[in-house]
DNA sequence: ACAAAAGTGTTATCCATACACCCATGT
DNA sequence: ACATGGGTGTATGGATAACACTTTTGT
């Protein structure tokens, strides 16, 4: 079904979505493996088909619930794919999106929707299919910027959480070292944290001090 | 699980552009007078349909020939508009390109396409068909950031200009007064320009040096 | 001669960077 | 006791911001 012969039927509109948590020290993102044909065997970010009464961003929201379980975690358009290829079963236009997962393990829930769904390192990606390798470098590039001037990584973090953790937060997904004593001058001057007067347990060597944030709505901060 | 069987219903694509030039030192926009039903008499954003064996691109950029008569100038992608209300005529997905002309003129060649077509200054916008509030605050919003990190103004620029009109490109853009002798030290410092060693002629006052972008292309630069 | 825009430097302040040692805990 | 990550301050350099007068031309 190539789809485009028929009539006035235009183009197929799908959403595409890059789901960000922060794994074991890595920028992850979450990836499902293909069944149908062409592409087979290949990972692929999750999306799917637009409803006809559907919202675009409800297409995303929904596709984003199926595969990580998650209906409230920040969600952002990336751009739109939109290539007459792109898609070798026909023509379809994708509209792609991150979102930003506060823990890996969310998705664990229902798994069983997919053939096979799995974290994967930004750094050790296996073959994408489609242009999803585009879509991935489009989000990484998107989420590193705007990590620079706004406070979106509250997104990616527990609610409670060390200085360092949050440090190692910003070194991961901007893939550089920082000054753990500028770090800290600049990230209390920024008047979005607050300690929260508890420090870690059980932890081995000296506990840290939790901090939170104050609020968790997003706004443009010149942060790096 | 989608409209996918139903004779692709899915969504109509079509492409909505934001054309810009500085007109009579004012940042203005190129709008059309709406004919269609629902719509008529009001102002709205060029645009057009899709066609099924048309990139997305293509299709902003046969629009903006037929509106501006431009082919070569700045184009991006700016957001997929895509409620299912958005269109009183039915279910219609945009997405949002905006165009940067350097010069105004250009579009007066083949404007009878269109029953009307005029520059208005982003102050002082009649009301708009759609949802083009949105779609034109939003080119406002990405061209101005988009000023502050990166050279794109020479794409609102002719080929040589002098310092107080790059400057008054800039005011006139981020809405706000710079002072001459910091704007020129740091436009000076940016490596983006050169002197052609010539002058203004035959204007009042004294002769203003001519500049020049020594590189067209797009570049990511802290600026402002 | 006058009106109007072009052109030109210095100073003070703020912010980013570089950098090293003691502290508190679990083992 | 020791290994490990937590926590803390200062000094320097570079960039930004504030600020006013002289020059050159057309009229």
């Amino acid at each position: 079904m190539s789809g485009a012969d028929k009539g006035f039927q235009h183009a197929i509109l799908a959403t595409d979505i890059v789901i960000f948590a922060i794994k074991e020290g890595s920028l992850c993102i979450l990836l499902v493996k293909m069944q149908k044909e062409h592409f087979r065997g290949y990972w692929a970010v999750p999306g799917g088909l637009i409803n006809p009464s559907e919202p675009v961003e409800a297409c995303a929201r929904r596709n984003l619930l199926k595969a990580a379980n998650a209906d409230d975690v920040y969600l952002e358009q990336l751009y739109t794919f939109g290539e007459v290829d792109r898609d070798p079963h026909g023509r379809v236009v994708s509209v792609s999106y991150y979102a930003l997962m506060p823990d890996w393990r969310f998705h664990l829930s229902n798994s069983t929707e997919y053939n096979a769904i799995e974290w994967f390192s930004i750094d050790d990606l296996p073959e994408l299919a489609y242009d999803h390798d585009d879509v991935v470098l489009f989000a990484i590039e998107r989420l590193r910027s705007k990590l620079t001037y706004s406070n979106i990584i509250f997104n990616l973090m527990p609610d409670t959480f060390t200085l360092s953790e949050l440090q190692r937060a910003y070194e991961v997904v901007l893939n550089k070292k920082l000054d753990k004593r500028n770090f800290r001058k600049k990230i209390l001057s920024l008047n979005q944290i607050a300690s929260t007067g508890r420090r870690t347990v059980g932890k081995a060597h000296r506990p840290a001090d939790l901090y939170r944030f104050k609020r968790k709505t997003v706004e443009i901060i010149q942060v790096l």
